[in-house]
DNA sequence: CTTTATATATAGGATGACCGATATCTTTAA
DNA sequence: TTAAAGATATCGGTCATCCTATATATAAAG
């Protein structure tokens, strides 16, 4: 996905699928779709179904069939841990933005 | 390093060494240190120079000794290759950002 | 002189993030 | 009826990113 950069540039998915989720619930394509309209590239089947089914396994979001999809949500608790994330990812890169703008 | 936030937030190493050479040459410890400033938890030895050995090995960072350290600093290659990466970094997380200010 | 701190480096291990290939099921279009 | 598209899912593989442990060399402190 991100190797046309030189550098690696791969990671933080789950955190992104979380943080798309807080604005919205919804099902794995339209998952994907975001981050393509994000990215410029739309993770595979492969990486994002594997992703999805971690972050259920740890209870920060949940599936719920609705009709013929299966629409993803934050739990309670993927909703307190994503504030922390996106706190230590402003920290981390922050400045990287403040720059860019 | 970055288990403490639920989902996972490893990542962006070798981008963030080349963004923070673009800003001033540093030796190795000293990098170390910039990154602990922003992530909080400073990394390993055992992840920070086989890092710096890659991006040397694609020419996007030379090492030079200056006295008993080695000063890092980025190629002229890894300047464009980083520009590039920015772009990537802003267009892909940039409304994460928006969003927490 | 010996310990401690600084700096660089490798080896071995774990795991998330990526891919392509493959599969199933349903819906929609031709 | 059949082909194409949409949606979910697993398998097998590669690689960067993380760790701990180990090693060497120099410099500073005791």
């Amino acid at each position: 996905m991100g190797y046309k950069y030189g550098c690696d540039m791969r990671g933080m998915l789950s955190f992104q699928i979380m943080w798309l989720l807080s604005k919205k619930s919804m099902h794995g394509e339209a998952i994907a779709k975001e981050i393509e309209k994000r990215r410029g590239d739309k993770p595979k089947a492969g990486t994002l179904y594997p992703a999805l089914k971690e972050l259920k396994g740890a209870n920060l979001i949940k599936g719920e069939q609705e009709g013929k999809t299966i629409v993803y949500s934050l739990t309670p608790s993927g909703r307190e841990a994503l504030k922390h994330a996106v706190m230590y990812f402003c920290r981390s890169f922050g400045d990287v933005f403040e720059e860019a703008k």
